[in-house]
RNA sequence: GUCGCCAUCGUCUAUCCGGUUAGGACGACGGCCUCUCAAGCCGUUAAGACGGGUUCAAAUCCCGUUGGCGACGCCA
């Protein structure tokens, strides 16, 4: 395989969703597996439903993803001329005809052909009248009378279809505008696509694009047809089972990463191995190992690996990353030096950027402003509590340096003068300075707040 | 209804063409660690839908049943 040409096609009827997403994905690895070209194509022939606002969305998915395209996109309602071309070579080849049923006609023999047990087809009355652009309507493929369609799927393997289960399909609609079907073989031929990768809900399309491939004399692609990704429920992926589109994973902070790694394993695997980068997915997707059967998404499978990707990312490059997070959280914007020390205390304890960033609100609010857990508070503020409060307030007063290890130091040379132990001195000290019983290590926290916002933290409770 | 596809722990999956105590991961639960919450480490839980074949041997191959999904548009 030296000449792997994909196309990743979305409809901009709505946002990238993950389903699509995985589909992309899958596309764009095995061009890039084997170093040949992926492409980008949307088909937005249906003028009712398509807007520009979802095209440019998909992209910016696309980008945000990681997935780049070659070339630029292409756009359906661009192509009439190649549609019609294709189209008019069919019926000149009489691979084709015009039919002058209306619409209710065939919607009426669809219901009869019900009736009786039938699949819904159209019966090819027109086949035979020799209609000219005059009487006809629309334009029909002609059918083969019988015969099996074969293919052999990446995916799903050896599939049979026999040809007296599909009917003349419509290439060419009365309004002159081609149908998916015939725009879709014109396309991927034109392109040079030489492997389609879609959803599975395309694998009935299948028979009938490979027999518009045979009338053109064309050869056919090789096709993949991915699983449907499932809610947690099994059923069909909806808003309720917190799969939503793309860019909401970017406004909760997701890294790109992280999403493309949990979502390539999804319906693919490479032995045990859970985490990806880019890179590994490059090296190991050659298009095999795909799992033919639905997957379903588990969101807290994705958080994990998101923690995963935040904790093996350098701590500058999370540092940067969160930054946006913290100002939408409603603080300024913060000295990277101490963007860094924050995340390098809270980035275990976090499944994305945002709660991460809403973990550092204890330590960026001023201690007047720092909510107070009532639990917590009835818990360690007691007398003991308020007299360790109080005497720390010392301590840290005549700590000098204020730097991580001399506040270690004036800590436990606290705890062992006073005859305590540190796990009776810390819980009201954290409480105080977080507002909680929660959060990194105290000399950590110390050191971050400083001297003054933490003495003004203790004031706040002896 | 017809056609097609699918079927391993709750979830994602491994087990390459038949031979495994059916492995890993997420989750859940428990333990260790520990000033807290996490993280980390250790452990527990839990699976071949069902019924027939073929075979010395079946999760694996075949048939059937059931269930799920998809498609059946002058939507994409």
């Amino acid at each position: 395989m030296t000449d792997v040409v994909t196309r990743f096609a979305p409809s901009p009827t709505g946002y990238l969703h993950i389903g699509g997403a995985r589909t992309a994905i899958f596309s764009w690895l095995l061009a890039r597996h084997y170093g040949g070209r992926f492409y980008l194509r949307i088909e937005d022939t249906d003028l009712l439903r398509s807007k520009q606002e979802y095209t440019d969305s998909i992209l910016d998915s696309m980008r945000w993803l990681g997935l780049d395209w070659d070339n630029v996109p292409v756009y359906q309602t661009q192509r009439t001329d190649l549609y019609n071309s294709v189209v008019d070579r069919l019926l000149a080849d009489r691979h084709a005809y015009w039919c002058s049923c209306t619409p209710e006609k065939v919607e009426a023999m669809r219901k009869a052909a019900k009736q009786k047990g039938e699949k819904p087809r159209y019966n090819g009355q027109c086949r035979s009248r020799g209609n000219g652009p005059g009487q006809g309507r629309c334009v029909r493929l002609k059918l083969p009378l019988s015969g099996k369609i074969v293919f052999d799927d990446m995916v799903k393997g050896h599939i049979a279809v026999d040809v007296s289960e599909l009917d003349d399909m419509v290439l060419r609609r009365a309004d002159g505008m081609p149908t998916y079907n015939l725009a879709v073989v014109a396309d991927d031929y034109e392109m040079g696509v030489t492997h389609v990768i879609r959803g599975d809900d395309h694998v009935s399309n299948t028979p009938r694009q490979i027999l518009i491939y045979q009338a053109l004399g064309l050869p056919v692609p090789r096709f993949g047809h991915v699983s449907m990704i499932l809610g947690h429920d099994r059923q069909k992926l909806s808003k309720r089972h917190g799969a939503r589109a793309v860019i909401e994973y970017r406004r909760d902070g997701l890294l790109p990463a992280a999403l493309v790694s949990c979502l390539a394993r999804l319906g693919w695997s490479h032995g045990n191995q859970e985490l990806f980068s880019l890179e590994e997915l490059v090296r190991y997707f050659d298009g095999t190992n795909l799992n033919p059967a639905a997957a379903a998404f588990d969101p807290a499978k994705l958080e994990w690996t998101n923690t995963r990707f935040m904790r093996d990312m350098p701590l500058e490059n999370l540092a940067a990353l969160v930054s946006p997070f913290v100002r939408e959280t409603g603080f300024s914007e913060q000295p990277k030096a101490r963007l860094v020390a924050l995340c390098a205390m809270f980035r275990e304890r976090a499944g994305n950027l945002l709660t991460l960033a809403e973990n550092f609100r204890p330590l960026l609010v001023p201690a007047a402003e720092l909510a107070v857990n009532e639990k917590d508070a009835a818990k360690h503020f007691t007398e003991s509590g308020k007299t360790h409060l109080r005497a720390l307030t010392g301590v840290f007063q005549a700590c000098d340096p204020f730097a991580a290890g001399e506040i270690e130091e004036a800590l436990n040379t606290y705890v062992v003068n006073s005859g305590q132990t540190f796990k009776q001195v810390a819980p009201p000290l954290r409480t105080a300075l977080m507002g909680f019983m929660g959060g990194s290590h105290l000399n950590d926290i110390i050191a971050f707040l400083g001297k003054k916002e933490t003495l003004a933290r203790l004031a706040r409770f002896v």
